[in-house]
DNA sequence: ATCACTTACGGGTGACGTAAAAATC
DNA sequence: GATTTTTACGTCACCCGTAAGTGAT
């Protein structure tokens, strides 16, 4: 059977188109690549290369030989990529999320829930989300809707309702029973970077307005506190932030503020996921 | 990167569930096996194996490997067969067809004409000839309908009538204008091996007929020249056999024993297969 | 002369075999 | 005692680097 290590030398012989440069990159001599290939040609008693006395270059066998070499190392490289990720999941506790605030609400209580294995959560766009999914990155994901797959469950998780946040001396603030995204189109927000689906959703229902986004949410407070202008809030976040008196949180009243969350895991994790769920 | 070795003996020891039994298979002795697949753990960064003192078994993380490993080796495998039958088909012509009629017909012109290659024909099942076209073991293939494949050309390839060959004893000797399968389901056929599409068209037109079923065809001559039972011949081999005053030659009117055929092959063999090409 | 590839030679890594130990049935 | 795995040790293959050779630009 053929060693990958020529493969590989096939493969960055293809890419560089002589012997020298592929060998360079490679980081072996000349003569040892050159030598490779005749071995390889010999192992698949089949020439690959055209050559004259200084050039060298791959035939039609070469062409279609380079092809399956790279096929063949891309396939190794998942295959360590995909078996270390989930001997990761055997190990820690990894779940992804749409948005921030279902991660918020459960950071603390899953690092206790799972002493024994280190939890890390992330906020990954949905399809990065369903290929870790897949993949075994996340033993489980939150979406904001539901999602049937196969060898999969889905159940609910909760919600997010946002909040708009003004300071007192706001105009809008005499509709305190609640606002619409239409009412405040054109408006220009304060608001925090990596909220997920959150950031579509505004910009989506309030296309004429303007975002000033801070990197951290210490930035987003800071500047929230010492400015006039409105910003964003939920109802997650309300239980774990202390009240600030120079803001007034006024619910939006459109469908699209209140976001419903899923959680879709492998049925093979079931087992270890149940304290979870069971907080859900 | 891991070597292919490795992954070998990974997939023997998937296979054979011991280290012994698959050290045995792989013809090597089984601590070498032991260190390899310690080593492959080392390279991974991740067991792959639940250990007791005396047993070895793969765990979630080795199953999923084995399972990389094998796709692997598959790969590695279809590759040597593909250079090897595109490096075939750069130094011999080989042809195959779906009837024995088109390959006598051209078999002797075919040699003269490509005097510097090989020629070689072969009689296979349409789904072997596609895949023969597709992985290059053949530079054309015949079949006996059209076919549109992407950069493939199809021309046409002659036809062939299929005859039925008769004592002078036979009643149906009266019958010289022709016959009709309908008329001679359930009479006792002989019939020679190995003749394509032949076979299923006779036994689909005449289903209560019994065939008799000679290996090769100076077998089958020699039956023919001997026996009052009714044979085949075609418009085509009787062009290549000797009169035989013995036998009376009747055409089958039916649709189906006239069969029309194709040539198939890469739009890239044009060039090679033009001499081959204007005979048809 | 420089560049590109091939051939020749020597060295060191590592894959394998042999031998032996440990543990379970 | 038979079977299975692991560890220890020596050997040989082979992959690589260095050096030299050949031909083309």
């Amino acid at each position: 059977m053929i060693e990958i290590y020529l493969l590989e030398q096939l493969a960055a012989f293809a890419e560089y188109g002589t012997l020298s440069a592929a060998s360079e990159a490679l980081h072996i001599t000349q003569p040892s690549l050159s030598r490779s290939m005749q071995k390889l040609e010999r192992e698949l008693g089949v020439t690959l290369f055209e050559r004259t006395k200084n050039h060298i270059a791959l035939n039609e066998n070469g062409v279609l030989a380079a092809e399956y070499a790279e096929r063949i190392l891309a396939m190794e490289d998942e295959m360590t990529l995909r078996v270390q990720a989930l001997d990761r999941s055997r190990h820690m506790l990894s779940i992804g999320s749409c948005a921030p605030g279902p991660l918020i609400k459960w950071a603390s209580q899953l690092t206790a829930m799972y002493s024994d294995m280190p939890v890390t959560t992330e906020l990954k766009p949905e399809e990065e989300l369903l290929k870790g999914l897949d993949t075994d990155v996340y033993q489980a994901i939150i979406l904001n809707h539901e999602l049937e797959l196969p060898g999969c469950d889905c159940v609910p998780a909760g919600s997010e309702s946002l909040l708009l946040s003004l300071h007192p001396g706001h105009p809008a603030v005499v509709l305190e029973n609640g606002v619409r995204f239409k009412d405040l189109d054109g408006d220009t927000f304060l608001m925090v970077a990596d909220v997920g689906i959150w950031d579509e959703i505004v910009r989506n229902e309030m296309p004429r307005s303007t975002f000033i986004i801070q990197s951290t949410l210490d930035e987003n407070v800071a500047l929230v506190d010492n400015s006039t202008l409105p910003a964003f809030a939920s109802d997650l976040t309300e239980e774990f932030r202390r009240p600030d008196e120079n803001r007034i949180h006024i619910p939006f009243l459109d469908e699209e503020a209140t976001q419903h969350f899923y959680c879709i895991f492998k049925k093979k994790n079931r087992k270890l996921l149940t304290p979870f769920l069971s907080q859900l």
